[in-house]
DNA sequence: GACAAAATAAACCTATTGGTTTATTTTTAG
DNA sequence: CTAAAAATAAACCAATAGGTTTATTTTGTC
C-alpha cells in the first residue's frame, strides 16, 4: 500500500466516528482537519470535494456496521440461527456501534431524509439489501423445512429492521441499554414460535 | 392576543417544518427569515438566540405531533382501545407527521445524541412522558381486568416506541408507506393477545 | 391624535464555512 | 542519486454563519 492509500485510509478511519456523531450533513472542514492531523490542501489532495468524502466515509461506515453484524450470522449453517444470529448481534455489538455515533443507518437516514441527494441514494440503497438478504435467509429456511411457512414472515424483515433502528436509536438517546436489549430478545422470542 | 404574541407565533409555526427537516442543530438563520418573511432584528426581538428559537420550537413540533396522536387516544374509555388507538395513531396520521418532516422525536434524537445539550434533554424528557402515559394505560387495563397480566406487556412501552419510532424513519427515508403500516398492524395483533 | 413603547429593517460585525492556489516538501521510479 | 510525480502546508477567497446596533416604522394607550 502507498503512501497515496495509507493517508486516504487514515482520513476515512479518523472522520468515520466524526460523520457519524456530528451528522453526514453537518460535519465541517475543520473538524476533520482536526482528528485527521492533515491541512485542508492534504485532504483536497485525495478527495474532490466534500461530498465526495463524505460518500466515502458513509460507505465505510455501513460496511463497518454491516462486517460486525455478519460476523455473527454468516458462519451459522441453518436459517433460524442465523436470524437468531442477527437479532442477537445489536444487542452484542452495542457497546462499540454506540461509541462509533450510532447506527449510520439511522443517523445518514434522518440527516439526508427530506432531500433527495447521494447520501439518501446511498442509505436507502443498503436498507433494500439488507432486508433482501434477510428475506434471502427466511425463504431458503421456509424452503429447506427449517421454519414454519407463516404469514408472520412475510412481514418479518420489515419489522425486524424498524425494531431494531428504533432501538438503537433510543437507547443511543436514552443512555440505557434497555431498549435495544428487549428488541433483541424480543425478536429472538418471536422467531422461537416460527421454528419448523 | 397582541402583535408580539402573533409574530411570535407566526415565527414558531413557519420554522417549525424547516427545523423538522433541516434538523434542529443544522437549520440556519437565513432559512428562517426566508420562511417568515421577516427581518433577523424583528426575530432577535422575539427570542434572546437561536437557542431558545430552536428549543420553543422543538417544542411546538412535539406537542403538535404528540397532539394529533393522542386524539385517537383519548376519548376511548377502555384501555385495550386506546392502546389500539395509539398503534393506530401513526399509519392513520403518517401523511401528515411525515410532511411536517417526519417524526420531531427522531430527528431531535438523532441531532442531539452525541452531544449533552439542552436539544437533547428535551427529548428525552418527552420520551419519558411518553412512555409513562402508554405504561399506565397498561397498569389501568390490567387492574381493571381488560388485559391479561403477561410478561410480554412489561416491555410492551419499550417495544412500542422502538418499533414506531424505526418504522417511520424507515417509511420517510425509503418513500414507502409499508414500514408505518406492518409497525401498526403488527402492534394491533400483539395487542389482541393481550386482551382478556 | 399625540406620544411612549414595541416591533422591525437594514447595515454592520467577527468567525467559520467549503473551496482554490501556490509554493514547498516528500515519495518513488529509473 | 536524481528528477519527476505526488503529497502537503499555508495563505487566500467569497459566501454564509450567528449575533449586534442603529435608525425607522408601527402599535397601543391616554
Amino acid at each position: 500500500m502507498d503512501k497515496a492509500q495509507r493517508t486516504k485510509n487514515h482520513i476515512i478511519k479518523t472522520a468515520a466516528p466524526i460523520f457519524n456523531k456530528k451528522g453526514y450533513v453537518g460535519t465541517s472542514f475543520s473538524e476533520i482537519i482536526k482528528s485527521s492531523g492533515l491541512s485542508k490542501g492534504a485532504i483536497y489532495g485525495h478527495f474532490a470535494n466534500k461530498d465526495e468524502l463524505t460518500l466515502t466515509v458513509l460507505g465505510h461506515n455501513l460496511k463497518l456496521a454491516s462486517d460486525i453484524i455478519y460476523s455473527n450470522v454468516k458462519e451459522r449453517p441453518r436459517a433460524y440461527d442465523k436470524l437468531v444470529g442477527f437479532a442477537r448481534s445489536y444487542s452484542l455489538f452495542y457497546e462499540i456501534i454506540s461509541n462509533a455515533g450510532g447506527c449510520p443507518v439511522i443517523n445518514a437516514a434522518v440527516d439526508s431524509d427530506d432531500g433527495n441527494n447521494e447520501v439518501r441514494k446511498a442509505v436507502t440503497k443498503f436498507i433494500v439489501m439488507w432486508q433482501n438478504s434477510i428475506n434471502k435467509i427466511i425463504k431458503e429456511g421456509i424452503s429447506k423445512g427449517e421454519l414454519k411457512n407463516t404469514p408472520e414472515l412475510t412481514v418479518f424483515s420489515d419489522i425486524f429492521i424498524s425494531l431494531v433502528e428504533g432501538a438503537i436509536m433510543l437507547s443511543k438517546v436514552m443512555n440505557d441499554r434497555k431498549y435495544i436489549d428487549n428488541a433483541s430478545n424480543y425478536l429472538v422470542s418471536l422467531l422461537e414460535n416460527q421454528k419448523a
